[in-house]
DNA sequence: CGCCCCGTTGAGGAGAGTCAATGGCTGTGG
DNA sequence: CCACAGCCATTGACTCTCCTCAACGGGGCG
């Protein structure tokens, strides 16, 4: 659980005896293969879900068969806390390279948040940062042309990697097709793969291997428009949300 | 707080004596005219917010002019609950129309939902509910048509607004522009005029005083995609999360 | 070895954008 | 009471980004 460890601590370090909550949930590993559905559409939710390996992509697909990829989930997040007011899943997630899954239960996890505070405003701030990535997919999708997405894209999925990995640099694994990207960004795959020659051709990007390596980052971050404010990294000023204690 | 309530009820009915609590809430309440900025951008968030008359919306301005409007807020919607990690605003809310506005401090609403589990399931509902809004507004600008995306924006405003007014019909309230639409849908308000107009001809809509009237509901929902599960308006099967009480 | 998936490239087409002009409505001030 | 400014919706003509259809080639894998 390394990297969701490094994931909550750009919000607040997490001390060694809080973690250890951690280890002690109602949990349960499964692994993935890719292209297989880790939460189907309609199904019931009362789960939480932690990436520890791989890629998964939450999407929808349109009765004609076109697909929009809402987000990319990557090592170290955690996803459907929405699961907690168990509803039906309006959405399908799926593998797209091995993945190890960790499901935590519903009961189990609410009861370890209000055990700590720390871990509680931990949680909530992941929360809080997977709706600012999806406001930011909005953006992108809603306001920025071809290339500029595609940048962006790359932008956001470099600093979240890192984030995980609790690193720094300009490389970025790709696990993903053209098509996974067009789908993602509104686009098609041949516009893609055009617009992505383009990129490699002005020196803005380089790639090997199923990995991209950003050349010039704030470069690149100007010419799409690219701020990570969203993404909500640096500390905030006050201290931790306080969830109420049980006595 | 009639919206509020209606909003809220359509998750689960909230008994008198629960509601009693949110009269309670340490509150203040503000009237915003058009134009006015309800959040800031880079501005601390430690308040969270109810829409209790007119409409409000967010957005994100790219330093070039673009602007990208991620959400409509309607009455009764709450919103903010991001608030509670105290994080600084990435975005901004402005409203459009007339608008007040009651805000909650941070600490007064949360022990509020430490008391009534019932309530803390609704708000929480309200959360869950907003992200699959954005969820789908994804899709519809990702993977729609300009034609597709504004029937599926009027679906929608058309639930939720009646939603708020506790009643169920045919008509949409649109006190916005052309360009407010346009800078939602990711289309130019020329594109939007166009295609309004077009529907107007096809007998999709009709338009009358800053109203529309959705001819054929079935009808355009099909054409457009619309398919309202994401608002989970139906009833869980389980019983309400439970939060810890407070012994 | 051969299949299939994926990325790439080319040619042509379509949906949405840009630029620009017009007209209605509303509020305001002489 | 009328004139005028400002905003908004609409429409036309033209442009351009991105899509569609299609062909080709490379690489992984059974």
């Amino acid at each position: 659980m390394i990297a969701l460890r490094n994931r909550l601590s750009q919000f607040s370090p997490i001390p060694d005896p809080i973690w250890a909550e951690m280890g002690r949930l109602d949990r349960q590993k499964m692994t993935f293969f890719p292209g297989e559905d880790v939460i189907k559409e309609g199904e019931p939710a009362d789960r939480i879900f932690v990436i520890r390996r791989g890629w998964a992509i939450r999407y929808k697909m349109l009765d004609d068969g076109r697909r929009q990829i809402v987000n990319f989930m990557l090592p170290g997040d955690v996803f459907d806390l929405q699961a907690l007011a168990t509803l039906r899943a309006d959405h399908t997630v799926t593998a797209v390279t091995a993945c190890d899954i960790t499901f935590v239960q519903q009961e189990s996890f609410m009861s370890a948040l209000s055990r700590s505070a720390p871990l509680a405003g931990a949680f909530w701030w992941a929360a809080v940062q997977e709706e600012a990535i999806l406001r930011e997919q909005i953006v992108r999708v809603g306001r920025l042309s071809a290339k500029e997405r595609i940048g962006h894209l790359l932008l956001e999925l470099q600093r979240r990697q890192n984030a995980g990995l609790g690193r720094e640099q300009n490389e970025v694994g790709l696990p993903i097709t053209r098509t996974d990207i067009a789908d993602a960004l509104g686009l098609t795959s041949v516009h893609v793969s055009r617009t992505m020659s383009a990129m490699r051709r002005d020196n803005l990007i380089e790639e090997e291997n199923h990995a991209v390596r950003i050349i010039d980052r704030r470069m690149l971050a100007q010419i799409c428009h690219f701020d990570d404010d969203y993404l909500h990294v640096r500390r905030p000023e006050k201290p931790l949300f306080q969830v109420p204690e049980r006595s």
